[in-house]
DNA sequence: CAGTAATAGTTGATTTTGTAACCAACAAGG
DNA sequence: CCTTGTTGGTTACAAAATCAACTATTACTG
């Protein structure tokens, strides 16, 4: 990435993916947080279960390689507004289902929407196989640990 | 991004930037943070002053974009190390011109090897052309706000 | 110049995250 | 069964990020 004595930032690739990730979040957290006083990893167990229906904490925290105690934390909160509900599983009851409410659907559906416009907003400018290309670097650089 | 009625996570671009850039971050980290109980801040602050040589705490924070508080603090923590030098700017006594010592250096050419590597690790398997394209649509994605 | 606004940087209070210890429920082996 | 180890999830405490207020200095305006 770089000639003998020269390092070049705008080229290092985690400093890259900081940069945009930050940008790119601190700029779409504006609407949930905004609209419903939610944190980004709220946002994101929100999203799991609109998008996969019930799951338990364990689940969420795998698939979204989030550590359990942020997963903890944001069900709590999720929870006090009514957004999600919590039943425990009668075959292991350590663990419990979480699934929206229908308020949690309504914030959901809406927040998915603006996702929706967002992610288009964000990759217009780039060709489909740019933004296609782009989708899978992002997807095998994230497996990588 | 999705047909009708999905909404694809693995999609969504704000959420893969994040994914990639915690997970390179993460890794990265315990490079400085292990080698030189570094945070990401006090990295960058290094870098910047290796890299840019003398510069103000206002000017790491624009080219940065990092907030003057995080600077301000890492600033700190490196001159407490060591690391790094300030001196009065005599035209304009409010700030401080801000460079590395001989051995913040030191562990400047250190990281900066070990960044140089890890950047190489993280884009083999992908064509340099994809790189390049990567990068470049990394800082558009950056810029934007 | 005096007076007000703007800028560089710091500090303190609050919020959020990370780490480790912890409790309850289950699993496996003797 | 009973001990030991594991797993799902919570809680307490420490580290760090965020936000607001503050000091010191410089710039602008009448």
């Amino acid at each position: 990435m770089t000639k003998k004595d020269e390092f070049d930032l705008q080229l290092f690739v985690p400093y890259l993916l900081n940069q945009a990730a930050e940008q790119a979040s601190l700029d779409f957290q504006q609407v949930y947080k905004g609209r419903y006083g939610m944190l980004r990893t709220e946002w994101r167990v929100l999203f799991h279960l609109g998008i996969y229906g019930e799951m338990t904490a364990t689940e969420i925290g795998d698939r979204a390689r989030m550590h359990k105690t942020k997963i903890s934390r944001a069900v709590q909160k999720l929870t006090e507004r009514r957004y999600l509900a919590r039943v425990r599983d009668d075959a292991d009851r350590r663990s419990e289902w979480l699934s929206l409410t229908p308020q949690g659907r309504v914030v959901y559906d809406d927040l998915r929407r603006v996702a929706e416009e967002y992610d288009t907003a964000l990759t217009t400018g780039f060709s489909v196989q740019d933004v296609t290309r782009l989708r899978s670097m992002l997807q095998a650089l994230a497996q990588r640990g």
